[in-house]
Order: structure tokens, then sequence, then C-alpha cells
RNA sequence: GGGGCCGUGGUCUAGCAUGGCUAUGAUACGCGGCUUGGGCCCGCGUGGUCCUGGGUUCAAAUCCCAGCGGCCCCA
């Protein structure tokens, strides 16, 4: 299928991204945010299956590579919390507090965590005592909580944030250094595994995590130019081992602080990238790995050969069944042509069509939704010829995306280049000196945010400061986030 | 943080400017019939705190105020 002609099928997600991407959240029963608190989601059966077939894979991974998987409280004290001067700075306008009673009138609060690190790494202290006991590393799937003063957006930017955090204790900077290595191969093993492209980036000094010495970012592309942070990487230093005293014994007899990393996968954001990069305007494309139903079997059927056909589709379904998860459309008050949009809203990897035709001649037809193209296949080498189109289709999906992140890449050399690509719903690429002033320029002049610069490869600069025009020391990406 | 737009059966929507009839239509849902290779058609039926609260008025979905919620723009 050429360029273009997939283009038309997603004209709607471009151009009005906001108004299909609410639409097939509750159409495709991905999520409901009707309920009645700003920034608090339902997620209904089909997005609460994605991303537990997400976290499955994430989880997979973390625990092969050591992780242990531990489960923390919600709660946090506020002396807890305030130990870690930058920290408590980013995050004290945004967290929920409980306000508790005693019948005597004594109140205490407790705060709910925005995140672990003040609930996990008081832990860390008593459990850690010599190098024997590192390096440490724990994961956790859970809900954090963060009272977002912009407006929220279902998926993108919630109060109640499901995501995975994993924290790790290390014992030289260098270790520390490979974690970082490890963290990042696991988050892009994941990612492409779900077929979404992003781009990996060190995040400027001033926007790194509270706490952090560096932050790394998995930033996704999004039809209406906006990036979507779905992961992050933080290399904590020593900054939180000093102020929760984490110390450990070394082999030669002395005493010291750990040095730490932080690292969470937003299983939200993932859900929207996975919706906001493959769907189209037929509604969800779903990489196979997490499409709740990856074969839907539509019986065509004609009036007075019901039962040969019911009898084939059948028989069909029992060939399928224990290597995909596979639905037999029996229903008989709609036509085929209605659970053929049905399915496609549903983002049902393949349809398996039967009819007469297809009983006649020892054949089904195979419909594979990310180019809608039919496919005859012969039915003695069914399962094959699914699994093929299967692997067929996730590369696709993954070749697709990534060539629409490049296409939105736009190198612009002027602030007004770099404005009329942020506008253009692209991401500028541009040289910058690494000033603060410049920074604030750019996001003030261009209207997008600097987003950093690559992680995964070295960009030199090869002209100078788009802000200033004295000596480029970076080439770094800007574009407008969630 | 500042500004703007908006809120009507499950969903989308008309009505609101200029207050006044049983709140419009589509879709969905239920029952029956007819059909079935891309949303078919016919009949009958169900479904509403017009976001919430207060105010103005003989009378409020409609005008005013506040709150809640959603969307957009700017910082």
């Amino acid at each position: 299928m050429s360029s273009e002609s997939q283009q038309a099928i997603s004209l709607k997600k471009f151009t009005n991204f906001t108004e299909w991407f609410d639409e097939l959240l509750l159409n495709a029963r991905i999520a409901d945010n009707r309920f009645p608190v700003k920034g608090f989601i339902v997620y209904l059966e089909n997005g609460a299956y994605i991303i537990k077939r997400v976290r499955e894979m994430l989880e997979e991974k973390l625990e092969k590579t050591g992780h242990k998987l531990m489960m923390f409280p919600l709660v946090t004290t506020e002396e807890l919390f305030a130990k870690e001067v930058e920290h408590i700075k980013g995050f004290s306008t945004e967290v929920f507090v409980i306000e508790q009673k005693s019948e005597k009138g004594a109140e205490r609060r407790l705060i709910i965590r925005p995140t672990s690190e003040t609930i996990m790494y008081p832990m860390f202290k008593l459990w850690i005592r010599s190098h024997a006991d590192l390096p440490l590393k724990v994961h956790q799937s859970v809900n954090v909580y963060r009272y977002e003063t912009k407006a929220t957006r279902a998926l993108y930017r919630v109060r109640e944030i499901p995501w995975n955090e994993a924290h790790t204790a290390h014992e030289t900077p260098s270790d520390a250094e490979k974690q970082v290595k490890e963290a990042i191969e696991i988050y892009s093993q994941v990612l492409k595994e779900l077929g979404i492209s992003f781009l990996l980036l060190k995040r400027p000094d001033f926007d790194k995590f509270a706490g952090a010495v560096y932050s790394i970012a998995f930033d996704s592309w999004n039809p209406d130019g906006r990036v979507n942070q779905v992961a992050t990487v933080h290399n904590l230093g020593r900054n939180f081992s000093k102020a929760y005293d984490i110390t450990f014994e070394k082999k030669d007899g002395s005493r010291g602080y750990v040095y730490q990393l932080c690292y969470g996968f937003g299983y939200s954001r993932v859900l929207a990238a996975i919706i906001a990069q493959h769907g189209d305007d037929r509604g969800l494309v779903l990489p196979p790995p997490v499409a709740p139903t990856q074969i839907v079997i539509i019986p065509i059927l004609f009036k007075g050969q019901e039962k040969e056909v019911m009898d084939y589709s059948r028989s069909i379904f029992n060939e399928l069944k224990d290597n995909w998860r596979t639905v037999l459309d029996d229903r008989e008050d709609i036509t085929p042509g209605e659970k053929f949009y049905y399915w496609e809203m549903m983002g049902v990897p393949v349809r398996v069509e039967i009819g007469p035709k297809e009983i006649l001649e020892e054949k089904v037809t195979l419909n594979r939704r990310d180019t809608l193209e039919r496919i005859q296949c012969s039915r003695s080498n069914l399962v094959e010829e699914v699994k093929k189109l299967m692997e067929n289709l996730m590369q696709n999906l993954r070749e697709r995306s990534e060539r629409m992140l490049y296409k939105l890449i736009i190198d612009a050399t002027t602030l007004e280049e770099a404005a009329k690509a942020i506008d253009n719903k692209c991401i500028a690429r541009v040289a910058w000196c690494s000033s603060i002033e410049c920074a604030e320029k750019i996001k003030e002049k261009a209207g997008g945010e600097i987003r950093g610069e690559r992680y995964d490869i070295a960009e030199h600069p090869d002209r100078p400061c788009i802000a200033c025009g004295q000596q480029a020391k970076t080439i770094i990406y800007v574009a407008r986030a969630y």
C-alpha cells in the first residue's frame, strides 16, 4: 500500500486527534472518562486487558534481569517525604494528602505516593548492610497519585497513574551506569514488541527528575504533534542515599553511600501510544501480543446453507483457538458487514471470512487489520499462514510507526522554521548552546519544549545555536508535550 | 497560574440569540419480521435530575452567579 493511501485512511486521526481519540476510547471499550472526579478514569475491559498484557511483558523482562517483585505501602509521612530537598521541591505542589484525626484530636498528615522513593528508601536503609547485599533491584506495578494542576486528559495526563516503577542500588557509579543501560534495554524491548517508536532523549538539566543526577526519557510520537513521555530512567547518584542514609560496607572495610537508579514505565501512556500510533479512522489496530481478540471468524450465512457455513466455521475455530485468542462471531441478528466494522473498531489483527465460496474451494479468506488487505489461504496450511501473517503484521506496524516518527522530525535552522514545524504538528531538531536563556527563548519563540538530546546516538551540531547564533553544544529535539 | 468555548435519553445532536406547546432528530437498546461477501429494510417499544446548587421571573434547557466536569489557547 502506498504511503498516500495510508495517510488517507488516517485522516481524522491527524486532523482532529482529540475527537478521534476520545470517541475511540469509549467505542472500543478502552476507557470511560465519565467518572465524576477529574483525572480519574475507568479502564474498561479492552483497556484493562491491554495494560495487563503490557504489564506481563514488562514484568517478565524485569524479573529475568533480577528485579524482585515487591509491594510497598501507598503512603509516606511528611518527614520522610521532605528528606531529599530537590525531590520535595519537585513534588510538593502535586501530592494528595490524607488528613487523619484521632479521637483525642491529634492530627496527622499522610502523603499518598506520587512515586515511591520516599517509601522504599527507608527500607533500603534497613536491608542494605554490605556489598554482598548489592545490587538491590526491586520493582512494583502500582498506581501513583499526582494532583495535576494542568488540564487532565484521559490516559495521557491523569491523576491516578498506573505504572511500573523499579528502584536499584549499586556499589559504584559504573555499576549504576550499567544499570541505566539495562533499564533502557528492557523498556526499548517492550516498546519494540508493541511496535511503538520513540525518541530516546537525555532531558536537559532543568527538566530532570526531582532529585536525579540526570534523566533519560522515552518520548513517543503522537498524531497531534505532542510527544508522549511513556517511560523514564533516572540516575540518582548518591542524592537519595545521602538523604536516607543508605550506606554499605565495602570490600576494603570502609563505608560508603550506595548509587541509585529509579525508572518508571507508564502503562496508561503506553496504552495511549498503542492506540495513537497504530490506530486509523476505522478504530484500533492492535499489536497481536496485546490484542484481547487476535482472530475473529465471521461466517457469511446464506439462506439454505447456514449449517454448512457454521460447521465449517466451527472447525476453523477449533484449529485456531489453541494458538490464538479467537472469537467466532455467530450473532445472527446483524450482517457480516456490520461485524466487519465492529471488529475493525476493536482492532482485531486478523479476520477470517467464511462463506459458501470458501467451503467449495476448501479455503478461507483472511483479512489483515493493518493494511485491510484480503488474502486467500488454503485450509491445509491455515495455521502456518496465520502465523506468518501475524509476524508480518507486527513488523509492518513497527516499521510504519518508525517511518512516521522520522517523517515528523524537521530540521530547523531558525526559530521561525522551528515554530513552523511545531505548528505543523512536528518535532523540531535544532542546535543549542546549552544556556538557560536560549532554552527560554526557544520555548517562547518556537512554541515547544526542549525535550533533550539523543541518548542512543551521538549527534554533533553542524550549525550555531538556533537562538543566539553562538557555538552550539548539542542537537536537541523541541516539541509540544503532554 | 491566566483567558476562551462547552455540558440536553447509553452515544451524538436540535432548541438557547429574543424565557412560554407533551424537549428535536439520529444512533443505540428490547421484541417481531425480512435479510446476510462492508453499517440493509419494515413494524412496535424502552430510555431524560436538559451537569449541580442558588438567583431573576407569573414562567428557566434558555437569562445571572457559584461549583463540578470536559475541550482549546497562553504562561
